[in-house]
DNA sequence: TTGACTCAGTTCTAATTTGGAACCTATTGT
DNA sequence: ACAATAGGTTCCAAATTAGAACTGAGTCAA
């Protein structure tokens, strides 16, 4: 399988990787998360060849999670800004810092830390259920296929537990 | 910059992203939560080349993200199952399907869907902080530098707010 | 005891993707 | 007139990937 046609699976993991599963997409994004808008910032910050940049950037804007949006006439100078749809992207960012800072970082401890501006404490956000607050991990959820699985594939079955 | 040197920059998504940034390396975590053990049965769902699919798992092995552990004798057989480290990993996989079930999912719903065992609840798990329990989305969190960048390059400055 | 089959790979080649440097265009500033 | 700035595009070499074929160790059935 070619990794074009990954965005056809049933699979929103696959789907969503074939937005943000390119290589620099997600590093992208951190940048943009951290205010970064322009072609030139993201290009210095990140050390991409500028051709590599420019592709990520449109297409992006193709997927409508950064908006292309005038800042200057004369010359007509254009930044990148988050959408909702971006915006939406910050849980599969912070989780990765939060992986990252707990199995990669170096004796320092992590490079950045986040305040939560509601309570002012210093957190790393995590995963919890909507309905009944609780923190959940792998095991604390289980997986049935949902209505678009059971009707194109009804034998389709996912193991009991998730391990 | 090349992309094999992202682990050595102070920032933790790029560390995490030289671990799991690789195309199909997140998917292979994906088959991993939903049960999925033994080198056939990732090649027969991912339909990867069974050239990249070994060596993204022996990658993984190395990274301590999944283990090699025998499950036969005559002939020897290995299965590769998920590691503490790897388990962690399952925010990043979760917060993905949740941005793939609402921004990309056909008109028949998700895919799959999630029961939190805690509560019996079908839910998508949300980011939320462990202090005060709230959800957190992008727009509540204030970034500054940590320990290691404070040492390193006092100067940073990230932005005041994320976007 | 030959031959088919299973599992977990490895090897090879062609096609695709990437990285890096150089170049382009419009405008401003000196 | 000349350099600088911002945001790209073009080109090519190098690295990565996809797919098919092959390997090897052991089992099973006739």
């Amino acid at each position: 399988m070619r990794w074009r046609d990954i965005g056809d699976l049933p699979c929103s993991v696959a789907r969503a990787l074939s937005v943000v599963g390119d290589r620099w997409t997600l590093l992208v994004l951190r940048d943009a998360f951290l205010g970064i808008r322009r072609f030139e910032d993201f290009h210095a910050d990140l050390g991409t060849s500028r051709h590599r940049l420019a592709d990520r950037l449109h297409k992006l804007v193709e997927h409508g999670v950064l908006a292309r949006v005038p800042y200057a006439e004369r010359p007509r100078r254009f930044e990148y800004r988050l959408t909702e749809k971006g915006r939406d992207l910050y849980p599969v960012v912070v989780s990765l810092t939060r992986w990252g800072d707990r199995w990669m970082a170096g004796r320092d401890g992590p490079p950045i830390e986040l305040v939560h501006r509601g309570c002012g404490r210093r957190i790393m956000p995590t995963l919890a259920c909507p309905e009944c607050g609780e923190g959940v991990g792998a095991r604390d959820m289980q997986v049935r296929p949902g209505r678009a699985l059971r009707k194109k594939a009804p034998a389709w079955r996912p193991t009991e537990e998730l391990r």
